[in-house]
DNA sequence: CGCTGCGTTGAGCTTCTTCAACGATCGTGG
DNA sequence: CCACGATCGTTGAAGAAGCTCAACGCAGCG
């Protein structure tokens, strides 16, 4: 799998001419993690960012007790540490592989001058940081604003979307993991779980999650879910 | 006060020729909300984003029950809506006037024509959605990872910053809105205030503030200022 | 003067975290 | 092949943080 046909595939880079898609690659570089590894810290300066080639990663925060919020989990496609290198600024997160991962690096100068001679290639991305940037939105709203039963539901059904599915899901991530991403901790998460399954909302065995009363889990969810 | 003055010197256009600032003066428009008046809803398809030239505008996330999270407190020069717009998507957030505001409105449609036709008038763009990107980040930690007397505090120390004193700050805002803004209740708010205050962190008088014990502060902040 | 918005304080309660223990699964090296 | 450690998940008990509800004070202003 050679760079250049990942990197026009990647959302980020669809549409581009081959002569800018030449360009990128010129700049860039494969990288290798283990899984566990550390990508980049929080306060690091951003020199440069990523784009996954195959693996998954997470970006998250810690809190000064150790306990962690997950801020994204990404995949095969997708960049990170993009906004700190437009910025200008240090990572405000931390970035993890998950499992084993290889990533496209883009060092920040070289690409801030190729956006200068290119900004067709800030289309795109204009497009991916209000994406996230909405999507932020909607985290701060459920995490200030939903109970952890709300946060688990919204999921679920988020999850029920992206999997084409109507009565069951799978998890993509453990539990664990999922618990940082909801912002609470697996006791709390697995309470959870089990409450909901006591109520005849889901059941739950292990990574799948068969969806018995999707009425309920849209009310305690308390989203709309338009297009 | 025209609008053309305005728009240029507003960050998102600065740096940008005569030609295509005419350009966006032709396709925009000037639009007054009272105080308290909704400039557009969550779920709102979002046909066009807003530049505040006077006054003062919020945007926030309502609970089922009506509890209130504040997102974004924005004055002259910030845009507000784009990212909306960008992605082509409804508002994720509610914006309200907080005051008697002016703002000038940019419809979609034709920004987005604009936008393909002078790409460079992405950048400025990029810069200020990954500034925003980074600092939800920033918030999503705060309220998921810290207290809200940790929250307060760096809220303290940071507005310390802007207003470029060390021993004293003033409120920019009512404290009921601080605390929507924190990720709390009015109540809870005062509470810490109070206890802050008990423990000689800090002296309130009305929404002066002054600072007695910065380590303290900054002890409880948990974050690290680096430039 | 009385209304309205803002702020404060108290009492009770819910939610969630912490701490601790335990069970299950899985991959690996002996 | 089994034993071991590591990861993951579950459950219980106790405690902390913050929310709800309610009452009240205070200031500005029509």
């Amino acid at each position: 799998m050679d760079p250049e046909n990942l990197i026009e595939q990647c959302f980020i880079f669809h549409g581009l001419p081959a002569r800018v898609l030449n360009d990128i690659v010129a700049i860039g570089s494969v990288k290798k993690f283990n899984a566990k590894q550390t990508i980049f810290m929080e306060g690091d300066r951003a020199t440069g960012f990523h784009i996954v080639i195959t693996g998954r990663i997470k970006i998250f925060k810690l809190s000064t007790e150790g306990r962690e919020q997950t801020l994204h989990v990404f995949g095969p496609g997708e960049p990170f540490g993009e906004a700190a290198v437009f910025a200008g600024t240090r990572f405000p997160a931390n970035a993890m592989a998950v499992k084993k991962t290889e990533t496209f690096y883009i060092p920040r100068e070289a690409f801030v001058l190729l956006l200068k001679k290119d900004p067709s290639i800030a289309m795109n991305l204009l497009s991916i940081l209000s994406r996230r940037l909405m999507s932020f939105a909607v985290m701060i709203g459920d995490l200030s604003l939903k109970e952890v039963p709300g946060r688990l539901a919204t999921y679920l059904i988020i999850l029920m979307k992206q999997q084409g599915k109507s009565d069951s899901v799978t998890l993509d991530m453990p539990k664990s993991q999922l618990a940082s991403l909801l912002g609470t901790i697996p006791e709390t998460l697995s309470r959870i779980f089990a409450k909901m399954q006591r109520q005849g909302i889901i059941a739950v065995q292990g990574p799948h999650i068969k969806i018995l009363d999707l009425e309920a889990l849209e009310e305690l969810s308390g989203t709309e879910f338009r297009d």
